[in-house]
DNA sequence: GCCGTTTTCGGCCCGACTGTTTTCAGTCG
């Protein structure tokens, strides 16, 4: 069973948790966290740098120490250091410390007091009133503790970005007819453009004493009041959704957006390096001494420290701060840069409108051009299109092209890539169209080199253009199929084809990661909308933002060419 | 436990809110 990045990171996780529990030196635990994350973020397997003969101990936050670990578990698929520490405090530990409001000195207390090691222990603690007499513990803190386990119970998930945009919009307009109220801005890994979102992170700038705070907690939407202060509070949605308020007086407002933009990894490393300057970077401002020498707008926040201005899909320390400080951030793509579309549906499957409705919202939105796709017979659920109905449909597409006027549309198909990698319909009927997208719709479970196997013999096709939803993953309900992704992007490369990025917002598939190494091996992605109805147009600004996570230019993407270097490219050479 | 544009030793990001205290520890973001 070979050992994996996230494995090593798990168990490093492990052991920071553990350690902290025990009263550990916080730097230490730090140092396992850091190790962890830069694990999990690594796009090579250890096992195979180690394989290499690779030195660890030159990845960031990993020295001898941490390096020896890592060959142990990857050489025995054990941590004796772990192992110890799992005979010194029992193994469900670990888990109290996902409940919110438990930390590592209450989950100690509550143990070696209480004998508590599980959570359904810990409910049964709080529910008989045992807790409220340990020592730091209180009425208040118990009964926080049980709602607290029956949230965790009843599981908090995370909001796709599309739906948190509802709330997000519909709070923003809410806050900004506040009187006092100036700028309203979401912050958070919103702001950031993540996929999915825990909770909204809102920023508001007011006068001081201003009824904000008390208007935000009163607002009709809210469930619950987590917490309310002066300058911050927390509410819980009827929905779910947790959203966190933030007021700021004006002239903060660009080092309170830098701070509640995130992400925490970023700004750790933002102020790190305004200490090695000898200034202090807090929500309020930069500062040398006690003089703010920055902070009115996020520019002069990063200038304060020395750096261009980033974006925020950037802003997750992944090398964009070395990228700021050499002056190679990326110029990165942006909606408005976008052409055409290359992947829709119509009623003549499982979409809702018809082609001339697609063609005039695409047109609406400002594209030239926009690719027909739809399913192939094999996925008969859709309805998809047998060779008879594709080429009646084709031959729609050339009359209305006829009559339109300022937009195009192309002939495309989605064509199920079937379990041998073969395509679902025949090469004289994939021949006539002017794009073939590729997708997997089916056997999601094969291993990782049938799967790979499959879609590379795919890509061999002559026809062949562009690989759907290339990983296959639904946002909270399926897990990626299991591939090599890195194979599959060299082969697009060798094969002269190109991969999408899937906008709709249950998909954003390609993963930000993944664009970056499309980019690194210069295979262009493709962002698009996979739209079903002339509304879904709109979804490709999710798609945008997710190439932007993964550092993509205007010329990393396909279709920001104007069509005539678009049918260039998709023309394939035999 | 890691790391070095003052350093191989002595640092390691910063502040708000809550609850239990009566000046602050714990937790969170």
């Amino acid at each position: 069973m070979p050992v994996h990045n996230a494995d090593i990171a798990a168990r490093f996780e492990e052991i920071a948790d553990r350690l902290e529990i025990q009263g550990a030196n916080p730097f230490r635990i730090r140092a396992y966290r850091n190790a962890a994350r830069t694990l999990a973020e690594l796009p090579q397997e250890a096992r195979v740098l180690l394989e290499k003969g690779e030195d660890l101990t030159r990845l960031p936050g990993i020295g001898a120490d941490l390096a020896a670990k890592v060959r142990e578990i990857v050489e025995t698929g054990h941590c004796s250091l772990l192992d110890r520490l799992r005979r010194e405090l029992p193994p469900a530990v670990t888990e109290l410390l996902q409940i919110p409001g438990l930390g590592p000195k209450r989950v100690k207390a509550l143990y070696h007091d209480l004998d508590v090691q599980t959570v359904e222990q810990l409910y049964r603690a709080a529910r008989d009133g045992r807790i409220r007499a340990l020592p730091g513990f209180g009425d208040k803190t118990e009964l926080n503790i049980l709602q607290a386990v029956e949230a965790h119970v009843s599981q908090t998930h995370r909001f796709k970005l599309a739906v948190a945009a509802q709330y997000a919009d519909t709070l923003t307009a809410f806050l900004q007819a506040l009187p006092g109220v100036g700028q309203v801005t979401v912050a958070g890994s919103f702001r950031r453009m993540r996929e999915t979102v825990g909770d909204l992170d809102l920023l508001v700038t007011a006068q001081a004493g201003s009824a904000v705070m008390q208007r935000f907690t009163a607002y009709d939407e809210v469930a619950e009041v987590l917490s309310a202060g002066g300058t911050r509070a927390s509410v819980v949605l009827k929905s779910g959704l947790q959203v966190d308020l933030r007021v700021v007086e004006p002239p903060s407002y660009g080092a309170a957006l830098c701070y509640f933009t995130g992400s925490k990894a970023h700004n750790i490393a933002i102020r790190r390096l305004a200490q090695k300057r000898g200034l202090k970077v807090n929500e309020y401002g930069v500062f040398r001494g006690s003089e703010r020498i920055a902070g009115d707008d996020e520019t002069s926040v990063y200038a304060g420290v020395g750096l261009p201005w980033i974006p925020p899909e950037l802003r997750e320390d992944r090398g964009e701060i070395e990228a700021a400080r050499e002056g190679r951030l990326p110029r990165l793509v942006e909606l408005s840069d976008l052409r055409g579309d290359l992947h829709a549906h119509t009623r003549a499957t499982d979409g809702h409108d018809s082609l001339r409705d697609m063609a005039e919202a695409a047109r609406a939105l400002g594209l030239s051009y926009l690719a027909i796709t739809e399913h192939s017979r094999h996925l008969t659920v859709a309805h998809g299109l047998d060779p008879l109905r594709l080429t009646r449909q084709c031959d729609e597409i050339d009359r209305l092209n006829l009559e339109l006027e300022g937009i195009v549309l192309l002939k495309g198909i989605e064509v199920d890539i079937l379990e041998d990698g073969s395509l679902d319909l025949p090469d004289d009927v994939l021949g006539r169209l002017d794009l073939v997208v590729g997708a997997v719709h089916s056997r999601f479970h094969l291993t990782r080199a049938k799967q790979t196997e499959r879609i590379l013999r795919a890509m061999d096709h002559p026809h062949f253009t562009l690989l759907a939803h290339p990983s296959g993953r639904l946002l909270e309900q399926r897990e990626p199929y299991d591939v090599d992704m890195l194979r599959i992007i060299r082969h697009a490369r060798q094969r002269g084809c190109f991969l999408e990025l899937n906008a709709h917002p249950e998909r954003l598939d390609l993963l930000d990661s993944h664009c970056q190494m499309a980019k690194e091996e210069g295979v262009l992605v493709s962002i698009n909308s996979d739209a079903h109805s002339r509304y879904d147009f709109a979804n490709l600004r999710y798609g945008v933002g997710q190439a932007r996570r993964g550092w993509l230019e205007k010329d990393d993407v396909l279709n920001t060419r104007p069509l005539a270097a678009l049918r260039r490219l998709i023309r394939r050479t035999m």
